[in-house]
RNA sequence: UCAGAUAGCCGGAUGGCUGCCUUCGUCCAUUUUUGUGGGUGGGGGAGGAAAGUCCGGGCUCCACGGAGACAUGGUGCCGGGUAACGCCCGGCGGGGGUGACCCUAGGGAAAGUGCCACAGAGAGUAGACCGCCGGUGCGCAGUUGCCUGCCGGCAAGGGUGAAAGGGUGCGGUAAGAGCGCACCGCGCCGCCGGUAACGGCGGUGGCAUGGUAAACCCCACUAGGAGCAAGACCAAGUAGGAGUGGCGCGGGCUGAUUAUGUCGGUUCAGGUCGGGUUUCCGAGGCCGCUACUCGGGUCGGUCGCGCGAGGCGCUCGGUGACGGGCGUCCCAGAUGAAUGGCCAUCCCCCGCUCCGGCGGGGACAGAACCCGGCUUAUAGGCUAUCUGCCGCC
RNA sequence: CGGAGCGUGGCGCAGUCUGGUUAGCGCACUUGUCUGGGGGACAAGGGGUCGGCGGUUCGAAUCCGCCCGCUCCGA
């Protein structure tokens, strides 16, 4: 599972992406630009900031969103797309069943499911 | 028992499935090798504070002739420990507690300067408001008196203040005062104990020396500056520049030397401006080298980077901090940054309870070059030694 | 990660060191007057744990130490 690491990349989701807020975190997604090398992966990235909490929280909190994307967008989810996953301080309280669930409804709302012909 | 004091320690445990970082091995593909990609197996993977960045070092670069001085900053009872420290240990002085014990930036104020508001008579060469005492004048009363003024003495009492120029008591005196005496405090001298800080004893002085140095300052000791985003290298790639300073300037012949190079000698020629009778001197330009500054580009990778003032155990020396010896172990290394997710059992805490259980929760907090300290945050628990007024057995 | 700086009424700032003893300025706020009313002007007034805790001192916004928060800079 590629990650995103630039900060260009970060910048660019958050000015063109579509964006969907839920309880727990924030979802952005926006198609791979195509310069860049076409994987059969989706790209992750990841964001907890300091409204989060302290050094310990945001380290748990990034760590949770790491593990459910590899759980849900990596197997769910388009592949030719970028996420990016914005923690919000809710997060840490949270079950991760619960969590799951809240991330496949996110890429219901913005119909980014692995469709059955793309599912081979 | 209860309450408390000190010192030290722990910081949930075990297992399963599945991921991440790193390291070692192995297999396959590719490759001239280093390597790259994929599979597979083993090892390791946050803390006592990793935190704050308040001190001290290592390491790196810069500056600098050695050394010293000045400035500025820091430290500040004494002795010891340490690589070093503003840290630690032991002791001393002062303060607190019934006690175990705790707290303590604690050199110098007779080297000098400054400050001490308001209040108060007087705030640092003391002072005289009320007052006390003596003398004297006037008045009243009429004789141990009262009122008031003047002259002189005094600092005990009142009052002001954070602080009023030793304290308490007795003597003394007109009233008083270290004026005298005793004790305490203080200073000086001597002796004794102690490495020392300091303590004890004796004598003596007769009060002189208010506080403030986390005010300037003096004394002693101690410090060059910046920081791993230090610094070094590789790859890629832009400009191939601008400014300033310094040095040198072309050709021929000849000598030295292994030498196309370098050095010495000699000769000829020369363009711009100014000076000069000439040799020539000065300035400027061009070119080359060199140093610094500015501008431009990259913002990828590798090293630095973990065998160390290292951990653990035993032992010896020391009251202790700590030191010596022997044995044993290798124990995180990321870089948009690994150390995770889920489940089960046990442990602890809280709530409910039909006493079978059920539900919820697990302190503070996350390495980033590395060590030694300090400070701050921290649920709950364990061990050892010691103390006690009141209470209970 | 490292290095600097700043916290004072509601807001923006002085005062802080050399030099300790009164917390001040502008805007805003309240009340009153001028105006038929508003705006504006004038006059008066209220409001500050000086970021927090501790220490030095007779006395701390100021001096010293430790914490908290914010801002800026560094390949």
């Amino acid at each position: 599972m590629p990650r995103l690491k630039k900060r260009q990349d970060f910048i660019r989701l958050s000015k063109f992406g579509r964006k969907v807020g839920m309880r727990h975190f924030v979802l952005q997604v926006a198609p791979r630009p195509s310069g860049d090398a076409v994987n059969s992966e989706p790209r992750i990235g990841l964001t907890a900031s300091r409204r989060v909490g302290g050094a310990v929280q945001r380290n748990r909190a990034r760590r949770r969103l790491c593990s459910l994307a590899e759980q849900v967008i990596n197997l769910n989810a388009r592949p030719d797309q970028d996420y990016v996953l914005i923690a919000r301080s809710e997060i840490l309280s949270a079950s991760f069943g619960q969590l799951k669930l809240e991330l496949e409804r996110a890429l219901d709302k913005l119909n980014l499911r692995r469709r059955a012909s793309d599912n081979r």
